[in-house]
DNA sequence: CGTAATTCGTCAGGCGACTTGACAATACCG
DNA sequence: CGGTATTGTCAAGTCGCCTGACGAATTACG
């Protein structure tokens, strides 16, 4: 509904930038994720909610090292923490050994949810593979990690 | 830095998380788009003014066309409008034929900011074709347009 | 026609996701 | 010990978007 074409630079830019493009399928892709979370009833899971998942140790993890790790800042991920923990994914506790800091750990429901989401990821990439070809989805990951890494030096 | 993998789910996911790849994706070109722009004079674009710079007719277009191709509400076009006037991008002038509706056009500046960032984005592609093969990013381009297309089906 | 419904853009307020600054509690080190 | 560094939290502000409400202008209709 809002695909539009041409008429952009001077020359004929018929392509959809870049930006927009990555946008649109980190957009779907989030979509579909959130929507299967939501109905194998993990709720109220959102995109900044990764920084813990994909981070944490499995024996637990400082917030302050969850906020360097995901590039947030302590205060932010703090933020998440407090959010995952009302959902119950989460629980804090004090470090035995350094009484500032606390242990942030997952719950059997975290782990759960954890474990969901990179099936439910798999499960997307897997379609996209059967559809559009297995070696077309490898190739673009690759890309983009190539991409990646090359932009930051 | 904060680069992580392994340890993730219960069974090995190695890999980064798609919507966390396509996000530095988009952040790593964005960065070296804004930053081109910002060397050439275009100063004060952000990401969220390629809504208008994407969608806007040659002899102008209205709010709310902008607002409906961009997906945007209409409040929040307006704003991103008020910043591009700011700026000596856009000029707002109110539509003869029809007095409540106003008609946004590029100045001469904005024209030529709209063409710079069109030819920094086709830049960067062929560099990164250069570096990493000019197939694997067409091909990249073209697995993206189709995942996007293939999830919104 | 006159009036009612619709459309255009703006103002106001709110929310989500971040930021920086400040700070108490605790730990480390000479 | 006393000074310094670290941990996590509270407070406040910013940014980019949203919905609701509204005046002004236009269009539809009885």
């Amino acid at each position: 509904m809002a695909t539009r074409a041409g008429r952009q630079g001077g020359q004929g830019v018929n392509e959809i930038p870049l930006p927009a493009l990555f946008t649109q399928a980190k957009d779907v892709t989030l979509a579909v994720l959130h929507r299967r979370l939501d109905e194998e009833g993990f709720e109220g899971i959102r995109y900044s909610h990764g920084a813990v998942f994909r981070f944490i140790d499995a024996e637990g993890s400082r917030l302050t090292v969850l906020a360097e790790r995901s590039g947030l800042s302590k205060q932010a991920l703090g933020e998440v923490v407090t959010e995952l923990e009302r959902h119950g994914y989460v629980e804090r506790t004090t470090d035995p050994d350094d009484h500032r800091a606390k242990i942030i750990r997952l719950t059997e429901r975290g782990t759960e949810a954890q474990v969901a989401a990179a099936r439910i990821l798999g499960d997307i990439e897997r379609r996209w593979a059967q559809h559009l070809g297995r070696d077309r989805i490898t190739g673009m990951r690759r890309v983009l990690e190539e991409v990646v890494r090359f932009e930051r030096g």
